[in-house]
DNA sequence: ACCTGAACACCGTTCAAGT
DNA sequence: ACCTGAACACCGTTCAAGT
């Protein structure tokens, strides 16, 4: 909405002082949290980046809180603006999960955040909106789709906030690769733990990407399934 | 295991100096947690609960992570006390569910964490037997019951320790009742957000506890359904 | 041999002092 | 009128100095 354009700056300025302004520190603050994967995004690193005084931040935020809802919402658009090219209800709900945890997953200093706070902003809104819609689309009772709403949202937010936190817990060590669900269980004792013992193998092969899919699957599959009835 | 008792101690100190433990200290930082549920436990805070200096605590464990990983394990094994008490794979998975999301609620602090760290003790190896167990007898192949075990644990993890961690975000302000997952969608504009708009009352009903319990009924119906075929 | 506590390198946030 | 940066009250962690 907002025009971007700074061309109107004045030349006298030998290095062009970003005109702070809330999309630019937002826009700062993605550039810092996609550059490393593995740290918080302080204020202190956010002055540094913007070329600013670090306080200069509290004039567009009341404080951090109000910062991190704005990344999200921003992050949320981003979702948003990717999933409206998908069609029918269900790849429409299926892909908007893969694509917020692969979004989320990409900035962990705020994705790992997205499921402690409400944006309150409007791309919050039309998300609901449109997995509301979806699963009415789906054949759902009212009742019915509020619930699958919830359920939903719950499972993509908490998964891909989880899954983006511990790549910030897990810091510089640990191999990048490395899932976070499943731990290696290969010696458990088998008097004691048969199952797992008996299984070991095949929960190590598991991947956190597919256990997250497999998820979304069963709940549409039983979306469907109910609106069949 | 370990024996707890201090009876043997001399008498000679007036304020009995608790011997420092692992143990002491899991329990030291589970009471904080558990005091004050809307703030982090620090060091420093342990030391004055402890009696002792902050800096102690490092002579028993390696870091604060490492700290954290044994409070949990901790806290599994509570969980997992509760739920051997249950009968039938049903009602274990459910009840077990319902057991963890309730203790790590009631300690915020670490509960928060739940989702991001991998204990690799053996209370966490005993519910991984339990839950892989339980699908196995719900009827499951090696394959699914492993899918299902997955789904199932990331769910109940990741949604226990986003709804912890508002506990701790939230702060001292915000009413204690309030759920997070729904925002106050009252004043969505019906010409844009004509399903929200509708369906807004309906949103605001829906409690966090019904939401959770909805999405693992769900999960339990499909492994039953998928058994029996 | 064991423990303390001063000190280091960080945080978010405030507000008097500058321009 | 606007902005800076010193300062405050916190963090986790280390390690020299004490006993």
């Amino acid at each position: 909405v907002a025009n971007k354009s700074v061309s109107t700056v004045s030349g006298t300025q030998t290095r062009p002082r970003p005109q702070l302004d809330p999309e630019l520190i937002v826009d700062a603050a993605l550039r810092l949290a996609a550059r490393d994967r593995t740290s918080p995004v302080s204020i202190r690193s956010l002055g540094t980046e913007l070329g600013a005084d670090p306080t200069a931040v509290y004039r567009h935020f009341a404080d951090k809180d109000a910062l991190v809802r704005a990344v999200l919402d921003r992050l949320l658009g981003d979702v948003n603006e990717r999933v409206e090219a998908l069609g029918g209800w269900r790849e429409r709900l299926r892909g908007a999960a893969e694509i917020l945890l692969e979004v989320m997953v990409a900035h962990p200093a705020f994705g790992s955040l997205v499921a402690t706070f409400t944006t309150g902003g409007a791309n919050e809104l039309a998300a609901v909106e449109m997995i509301l819609g979806d699963f009415k689309t789906c054949g759902l009772d009212d009742q019915t789709a509020l619930r699958y709403y919830a359920t939903y949202s719950s499972f993509v937010l908490s998964f891909s906030s989880a899954q983006a936190a511990s790549l910030l817990v897990a810091g510089d060590k640990g191999s990048p690769g490395t899932d976070i669900w499943v731990a290696d269980y290969s010696e458990a004792d088998p008097l004691r733990f048969p199952t797992v013992a008996r299984l070991h193998e095949g929960l190590s092969v598991l991947s956190d990407r597919d256990v997250f899919l497999s998820g979304i699957d069963i709940l549409l599959d039983s979306a469907q399934t109910r609106a069949q009835a």
